[in-house]
DNA sequence: GACCTTTTGACAATGGTTGTCATGCTACAT
DNA sequence: ATGTAGCATGACAACCATTGTCAAAAGGTC
């Protein structure tokens, strides 16, 4: 997998660029161009939506943050804590996010593609649900 | 999981909701809305786009159709003959699709859901990839 | 056919994302 | 420090998939 790992271009360091980092940095969950955007206006920080968007984009295609999209339809990054391979378990309702490796589903996906044929494969996989904290608020024992 | 099984509320037949049946049936691989839109004009069938819509979204909310979200962000649809959960491997080239059940991964998410607490998971699964037949054409023996 | 309800479709509106391009700034050499 | 070359930025337009609107048309029923 990977076969091809980009030295990850060059660079300039800008302002706006530190400012989509620290933000990043900050931030647990997932969260979308759109909004990362508007917590810069709140705090003062003037960057423009496409740079951020292009921003995003970039440390995306650099694997530096991680990507998905949401039940929208939208794209969501964040930074993660571990740098291969991984997964997200986010909740629907807080986007309270957990981290997951499986090395056996990677083995079976591999598995899979190798049993048909095909190559030069990647996948996606995410779980939605509801977490411990909000499952306890709104649900109750006797839940939905 | 699915605790309450829609009776899939009753529906009028029409000539628009056909057409789109029909297409579905003949359309192996996952097609969009504008596509499939696309198509029906190229027969000289009139039906509006905001009804195709409509359609593939009521058929995917009745479980009728499964759904994936293209690289691009779009809805694809596609009449699957498993009726079972499922997930699949489609072509980046060509769009050919493998439905693929995986038993133990459908056990791996569950798990891993419980471990966290997360409770009304649900999940998402696909894989990309280059099928044999559009490996061998574009790839040659030394690809890239 | 009469009648009521659902469905349709043309078009506007939405909303995320990308393209444009003149201007700004970074990085680097002088 | 200054100059320069080229990447980066931002305001705004353009795109494009998808959804909302609502009067007109069609399905189902008696
Ligand atoms: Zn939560
Ligand atoms: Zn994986
Ligand atoms: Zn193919
Ligand atoms: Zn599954």
């Amino acid at each position: 997998m990977s076969p091809q790992e980009q030295p990850v271009k060059e660079q300039r360091r800008t302002r706006q660029r530190a400012a989509v980092d620290e933000v990043l940095d900050e931030t647990e969950d997932f969260i979308s161009a759109q909004d990362l955007h508007a917590i810069l206006r709140t705090r003062g920080m003037s960057v423009g939506l496409a740079t951020v968007y292009r921003t995003l984009q970039t440390l995306a295609d650099d694997g530096r943050v991680d990507v998905l999209r949401t039940a929208g339809g939208e794209a969501a990054y964040r930074r993660c804590a571990r740098d291969e391979h991984h997964h997200h378990m986010v909740c629907r309702s807080c986007g309270a996010t957990v981290e997951i490796a499986g090395p056996a589903v990677e083995r079976w996906t591999n598995s899979v593609a190798k049993e048909h044929g095909y190559v030069d494969v990647s996948h996606t996989l995410e779980i939605f649900g509801t977490c411990p904290r909000c499952a306890a608020q709104s649900g109750g024992p006797a839940g939905r």
